[in-house]
RNA sequence: GCUCCCAUCGUCUAGAGGCCUAGGACACCGGAUUUUCAUUCCGGCGACACGGGUUCGAAUCCCGUUGGGAGUACCA
């Protein structure tokens, strides 16, 4: 059997570390056993997905050296005969349409017109009963040709697959040492086909695995659960499936599912900061996984020679960022000379890309600008209680309000949504500043007043502008404050509060 | 809540019933080299989650408990 695997990630948001680590697990598999390794891009959800997404998956897989034999085009990868590889594209030729018809034909589907509203507290009730979270089929049962009828009217409808409801699923993991099993009635009626006849991951992925002849699926064990669907659709639709093998997740150092709050996850970051790819596989190597003589530091020519799909660890490692260092100062020391003064300066350009317009008004010439970039590249700043404490407040007043600032950043900067940039920035301090600073019309102590008038833009700024930089003049403040980052505004608010004792 | 998965030093791992007094790497601590620092070298700390079986013998096999994780979407 010719080996050929794929990686499938979604186009949403950074490329992501996962993708690599799945990705170099693929990749050492098809070379190690002669086969050819695939990218496809899923960008079903055509609310999530962007474009400029997925060329940066392209090129941070180019960047990895992690080639794809057959994929989108792209810098001399890609291209192929299974093509397109790019979802959205197939489901415009109605692919995915296509078998889901045949489900429907088969009686292995059904239309569903449940709303959200209605899944939702059919939900909720469930939640309150204490009973499995999963939609209650209630449209399984229902007249096809009142469906179709309902549909050809142009009333919005999903398809659902009606699985089996008893018996048991089993299947052989190869990494597992026990089957998994799971009872047919414990699994959901997913939705095959959203209501914007788009396919979701389910349909989608087991019609492109069968068309692009996957013949190994090797993808996270977040994907367990949703097996028996896979299996079942694989069979209904007459496919011969590939074999399915599900490893471990990346972790933060807390064991969760590594996410960007708590560890850099985006492959831009690691290209940005400098991390050598060579270094960063080497590293992603390393987890669930290790060289048979107990060697550390390898090439990923070695890797392929000795991957082994069934050595693989599949409790999820988690991802530490201080081995990586190790790895990669390993792997630095070792470039020439020449090289190692490319890396620095691209390292250098990358970083301070952001600062170049900011600090050039304030320049008279180019050997300025490291005095000038100080504090946007220092570990620490040195502050000066004199400069922290704007004209005419007291000393307890300046320190009460950097406190309640870092303590607003903070609280800023932990939320979903956050992000750390120019215009979010001043919209919350200047939000901060135009609340703080009215006091109730009448019944306000003198004390409240006092404080109230503190919050002034002047005030406020020379504050921020003094804790972030140790320096009484900088470039526009909040650009400055997007500039140096979350991190470091936060700390040196932390440690200016602190001068101020 | 429900379903599934997982379990060796803080972290990544070696270990396929006797080679295990459990090996290596990172981190940490000490020491040597280096005018300093980094590198390098040497040493130290440090784990089979717990309880039952099976067996002459268990980190390894089985069961239970505990702990951790994932899934539970018209997201992937």
């Amino acid at each position: 059997m010719t080996v050929r695997v794929r990686i499938a990630p979604s186009p949403t948001g950074d490329p992501h570390v996962g993708t690599a680590y799945i990705g170099l697990m693929n990749y050492c598999f098809a070379k190690h056993h002669g086969g050819k390794f695939v990218l496809r891009i899923e960008d079903t959800d055509q609310t999530r997905c962007t474009e400029e997404s997925a060329q940066n998956i392209y090129a941070a897989m180019k960047w990895l050296g992690l080639e794809y034999d057959e994929g989108p085009a792209f810098s001399g990868m890609g291209g192929g005969d299974h093509g397109p590889y790019v979802q959205s594209e197939r489901v415009q030729l109605g692919i995915y349409r296509k078998y889901a018809d045949q489900l429907i034909a088969q009686g292995d589907a059904y239309h569903c017109f449940a709303t959200a509203r209605e899944l939702e507290s059919m939900k909720a009730r469930q939640r309150a009963a204490n009973e499995p979270i999963m939609y209650d089929r209630r449209f399984r049962g229902y007249d096809v040709g009142e469906a179709l009828k309902r549909v050809a009217a142009g009333e919005p409808y999903v398809i659902r697959m009606k699985t089996p409801l008893t018996g048991e699923f089993v299947y052989k993991d190869r990494l597992r040492k026990q089957p998994v099993v799971k009872e047919w009635k414990d699994i959901d009626d997913q939705v095959l086909l959203k209501s914007d006849g788009w396919p979701t991951y389910h349909l989608a992925a087991v019609v492109d695995d069968h068309l692009m002849k996957i013949s190994h699926v090797i993808r996270a064990e977040e994907w367990l659960n949703s097996l028996p669907k896979h299996i079942w659709l694989n069979e209904r639709l007459g496919f011969t499936a590939p074999e399915y093998v599900h490893v471990g997740l990346l972790r933060n150092a807390d064991k969760s599912k590594i996410s960007k709050r708590k560890n850099p996850t985006s492959l831009k970051w690691y290209q940005a900061q400098g991390f050598l790819p060579e270094a960063l596989l080497n590293f992603l190597a390393l987890l669930g996984h290790s060289h048979p003589d107990g060697k550390e530091q390898f090439p990923l020519d070695e890797m392929i020679g000795f991957f082994d799909l069934d050595r693989i660890n599949v409790a999820g490692p988690v991802f530490d960022m201080a081995k990586l260092r190790h790895l990669q100062g390993l792997y630095f020391r070792e470039l020439s000379p020449e090289r190692a003064h490319q890396e620095v300066m691209r390292a250098v350009d990358s970083r301070f890309a952001g600062l170049f317009p900011l600090l050039k008004e304030r320049m008279t010439c180019g050997g300025d600008f490291l005095a000038q970039a100080e504090p946007f590249y220092a570990a620490t700043v040195t502050h000066h209680v004199e400069d922290l404490v704007p004209k005419g407040l007291e000393k307890a007043q300046a320190k009460l309000l950097i406190e309640t600032l870092h303590k607003d950043l903070k609280t800023f900067a932990s939320g979903e949504q956050a992000v750390w940039d120019t215009p979010s920035l001043e919209a919350l301090v200047r939000g901060l500043i135009a609340e703080r600073s009215q006091v109730p019309a009448i019944g306000a102590t003198p004390e409240q007043i006092a404080v109230a008038n503190l919050w002034q833009n002047k005030i406020i700024f020379s504050l921020l502008r003094v804790a972030a930089t140790g320096r009484r003049e900088s470039p526009p403040l909040f650009d400055t404050l997007a500039q140096i980052g979350q991190l470091p505004v936060l700390e040196r608010l932390g440690a200016a509060g602190m001068k101020l004792k």
